[in-house]
DNA sequence: CCTCATACCTAGTTAGTCTAGGTATTGTCC
DNA sequence: GGACAATACCTAGACTAACTAGGTATGAGG
């Protein structure tokens, strides 16, 4: 699938997640791949930039620690991010209803 | 809704319109927009480079004529845009469901 | 010891949409 | 007649977000 097509839409894929419950970035980024059966096996490249722009942004907060010895930032949805969540469903919803519309298939 | 939602998804758009018939740049946009329930109300800068690069790519191609005084680039599917459009549709399908899934919306 | 998986990070590239301008014709309203 | 909207095309440069390609570090398995 072409990268491109992910544009705008990695936000609330990774506040969906985090909604879940407090997660780590790599977590992340196999739960992603996983629960999309793979279509998105993003990098971390990818990944980690976005979480500190939706962290800059005030949607989710982060708390590191450190297991295993391996160092770890945790991230949990703070109050604006639920809200971003509910608004960016919203966004997809009619997203794709415009561009089912237009291919003229069922929704 | 925000631009960067449409990257990568603009190509399918207008291969489907055009796959109906042939039709002509401003023809494309006012139909993008009505189909899309206004969701599309896009930009001429952001359509006509993008009809230029399908022609570049060789999905469609193009006659130039005058009607009422105005000239105007009426575009037609070719056989490799058919194939195109096709595997766009696909790509469309999977993307969406990869994002439901995630989502853990219904498709 | 070497590789793989885990776990984080960032600078610079790339690609595609948008902004903001341009040209030209026709029709409408005052 | 003059201003303005609608039709119809075009492009250079800005912007933004995902990706490439590198880096650091730990622990486990062969």
């Amino acid at each position: 699938m072409r990268p491109e097509l992910l544009k705008g839409h990695l936000d609330v894929l990774l506040l969906a997640i985090i909604s879940e419950g407090p997660a780590h970035g790599y977590a992340i980024i196999d739960e992603l791949r996983h629960r999309s059966e793979e279509a998105f096996a993003l990098p971390e490249g990818t990944v980690y930039p976005a979480l500190h722009r939706l962290e800059e942004a005030g949607f989710v907060s982060s708390t590191t620690s450190r297991v295993d010895g391996r160092s770890r930032r945790t991230y949990a949805l703070t109050g604006d991010g639920r809200q971003a969540l509910a608004e960016r469903r919203r966004e997809w919803s009619t997203f794709k209803g415009a561009i089912n519309a237009v291919l003229g298939e069922q929704p």
